[in-house]
DNA sequence: GAACATCTACGAATATCTTCGTAAACAAAT
DNA sequence: ATTTGTTTACGAAGATATTCGTAGATGTTC
């Protein structure tokens, strides 16, 4: 049972849900707003379609529904990641982490955790 | 001077023309028939396209036009990771190093080359 | 309960992406 | 020079994604 891949602006509405949690459309109209320029019916009929796709699920046991993400974040996170590696980086994870480290300012506590991080799979392969 | 964004099947060329060098609409169509089915004018049709939103450079010297990616991998690869970081990570590339280290087979030699990097970051950062 | 605001449902218009058929240009082979 | 094969150009159909207007239901306020 593969998830249905989420479009561009379905992806957003998952960030949006994935952290906020169970949300109206409304709250989610208006946090998508802030960055995008949409009406209010666009969203909910994104959503609505979400819900069909089996991307979201609802609460409509009030008249004001209440929608949350029905995929995880990790495994969507996941499937996109296999298809960029894949399709952009040429089959190599390594390349694409290399290339997300060397843009984007990490705290040396960020580094830390990576560090950590690389000794467990180290010891999980051995 | 911002990038077109690429679409999906677009991307699939690009990566083949990343890969090749400079090709002919025959070659990439050979190499995408390999993993997809499609015919040859569709292959054709789209890299025209992509040579008019100028994703594509292209020779039209002889007869058969050899065509060549216009943008380079690394700023796509760029462009699509902020993205990406964005709206699936919750803005946290340490996450997203992490998911796709975890879910990727990595030689040793690999992870090691991973922390010659982080080094080099820190070391910069200072 | 009338006026007003907010919500869902629905359908359709618009935009974008993908696919491919057909025709014309050109080259090579017979 | 006719046939055969390969190429580009073009247009249009089909598929998918995005946007939003309108109507009806429900709730809230005066």
């Amino acid at each position: 049972m593969k998830q249905h891949k989420p479009t561009e602006s379905e992806l957003e509405i998952l960030g949006i849900l994935w952290e906020r949690g169970a949300s109206t459309v409304r709250e989610v109209h208006e946090k998508l707003a802030e960055t995008k320029e949409a009406g209010y019916t666009t969203t909910l009929k994104l959503m609505q379609i979400m819900y069909e796709k089996g991307l979201l699920t609802r609460d409509a046991s009030s008249k004001t529904h209440i929608y949350a993400a029905a995929v995880s974040q990790s495994a969507t996170q996941q499937q996109l990641l296999n298809k960029m590696i894949d399709t952009v980086f040429g089959g190599s994870a390594t390349q694409l982490v290399m290339q997300a480290l060397g843009h984007h300012k990490s705290s040396d506590e960020e580094l830390d955790q990576i560090r950590k991080y690389l000794s467990e799979i180290e010891k999980q392969q051995r």
